[in-house]
DNA sequence: TTGTATGCGTTATCAG
DNA sequence: CTGATAACGCATACAA
């Protein structure tokens, strides 16, 4: 691989001009910027980006920490984050972490390591993520809730899940079931204070055993689903915390002869692609997956380069999105 | 960020004994390693590794070059992957491309500029490809057609659609339909010949009509099927060239009021998560996602040290899955 | 405008 | 076993 000062003796100049024609090329004269062109272009010059982030003690690169990036949500997020960091100028390292803190915290220590410059945290675990994150690493927190600590990119699940609630009370649905994440996860949280205030407010009584725990995935939704369904009362309409454990409990739910949205209706949340094919299409809230990458990378930047922000914290729209799966609770027309 | 001359000076070492303690510490005495340790502690002393990775003139980083993360198959493939580099001590760095080969060209460079140290190519335009990849730099192909040059992952994307359509036909279909890929994507151009050699082998001609054109999106599933369904004679099946496309397709049959698999079969490729879901859960192929990013990270590292290569190309099994979506062709018991 | 000299943080070499 | 030194490729302060 040639180097600077390759480029510098072909060309009969000093290494300095050579940079200098590449980074401030106005300060260079026209007669040797065309030297150095030529000789950059006979010996296929590329410049060592490596010693120069290594000079500016830069790596140009940000860290996206996500629990899964086959999670469709995420995979979207993760789409538009890394176009906007090639925007400007820098590398998305790719960190699934799975939920393992090891991982995650193998992660941070690529910041430490000035590997990268910052992290873009799309994990919702906060408690554990607080105690792992260093309080002097640029960190971004995009999946935020209520409760996050630092710039943060988020939605108002409570109140999302809060409009979804009070759509199924509107259509007569009084047990309402819920398929929730993990019970500590903090979108779990913020959606089931959603559902409790919605219920509050019509006045029905909240019943815990109502809320069955699932883990986002479609199996656990499905056995969610299960248990819902051998209740002694049947609820009539099931909100669950996620898409994909949605599609799971329909399945099940239809293999079981109940109907939907006759027999039960479902919503979900997030509204990812499937959601719309899904053979019953799903209501669902939609989250503006693309916004929230972008303006996460944005933000990151800003901490970065020691901008003041403007606003810690982004609370951006949802959108409910009614489709076939949810109607008339049985009895009411 | 202290360095490690402020640690050698806390110690009361020299920066190489620092820098030994911590690479080859069966070099240094045990006083002064437990010295060193103590300082390192003490300042909490990080090593940069940008510098260390500019020294040695490696990034112990690979890129990923993918034409849609979002794509289940594709997220899969990169999870393995990740997993796989970070246990070799490699960094994964995103590069979806969308199909843009300029994006492409930008992080081609990126391993020019020493950013990384090489490519895995999940793109299957090999001919755009293959014109913009420099022959130096490290490279595996892992969503490889029969004609990829270079170390290679595939599957043999022929023979596996081959099975699936004689499947169809001993179920006896005469008339199937194709949603086929762009015309000129590689995987796309292989099923299509696994299909006519089913077909021919069956003395069953070949139907140029029947083969409908989408881009892999749902969207261009459902739309392939509209045209299946308004031909003068309409097909039994529809063989689809990946899940995605299927699904989207069986949602407008079923609009349609067409019933799968009763009057109309349907199979997919890829088996995503969402197909063994689906309502009517989908007969397709599935791909070893995960063995084949694995096996990808494998390639690439022994590429990059320059270790010899066993193999240059390895093509992995596929596995038929049989579900709900086919079934004998109308008036055939 | 141009060239010279220096340093970024690390590690291998070599002399002690 | 240890320390001083040079080198990796680049960009800047400074001198000319």
């Amino acid at each position: 691989m040639s180097n600077i000062r390759d480029v510098a003796r072909l060309a009969g100049v000093s290494a300095a001009t050579v940079s200098r024609a590449l980074s401030h090329p106005e300060k260079v004269s026209y007669e040797r910027l065309e030297k150095v062109r030529k000789a950059i272009a006979q010996v296929g010059y590329r410049p060592n980006m490596m010693a120069r982030n290594f000079r500016f003690a830069r790596a140009y690169a940000v860290v996206v920490l996500v629990p899964d990036i086959s999670n469709p949500f995420y995979s979207l997020f993760i789409r538009a984050l890394e176009d906007r960091a090639q925007q400007k100028g820098y590398t998305v390292l790719l960190g699934d972490t799975r939920g393992i803190p090891e991982r995650e915290i193998e992660y941070i220590r690529r910041v430490e390591s000035h590997l990268a410059d910052g992290i873009v945290q799309l994990r919702p675990d906060s408690k554990t993520t607080q105690n792992n994150m260093p309080p002097d690493i640029p960190c971004v927190n995009a999946c935020g809730c209520e409760y996050t600590v630092g710039p943060a990119i988020r939605i108002d699940n409570r109140s999302a899940a809060k409009t979804v609630v009070n759509y199924l009370i509107s259509l007569g649905h009084k047990c309402i079931g819920v398929i929730s994440g993990l019970k500590d996860n903090p979108h779990a949280i913020d959606r089931l204070n959603g559902y409790k205030e919605a219920l509050a407010e019509a006045g029905i009584p909240f019943e815990k055993d109502l809320v069955t725990e699932g883990d986002f995935t479609m199996w656990s939704g499905l056995n969610a689903a299960v248990k819902l369904c051998n209740m002694k009362v049947r609820p009539t309409a099931i909100f669950s915390m996620n898409d994909e454990m949605a599609i799971g409990a329909m399945q099940i739910l239809k293999n079981k002869g109940i109907r939907i949205p006759e027999d039960m209706s479902v919503t979900g949340f997030d509204d990812i692609a499937y959601s719309k094919y899904s053979d019953t299409s799903l209501t669902t809230i939609s989250q503006p997956a693309e916004e929230m990458g972008k303006m996460a990378m944005d933000m990151l930047v800003q901490v970065i380069e020691g901008e003041p922000l403007s606003q810690l914290e982004y609370v951006l729209p949802t959108e409910f999105i009614i489709r076939e799966s949810t109607g008339p609770a049985p009895g009411k027309k």
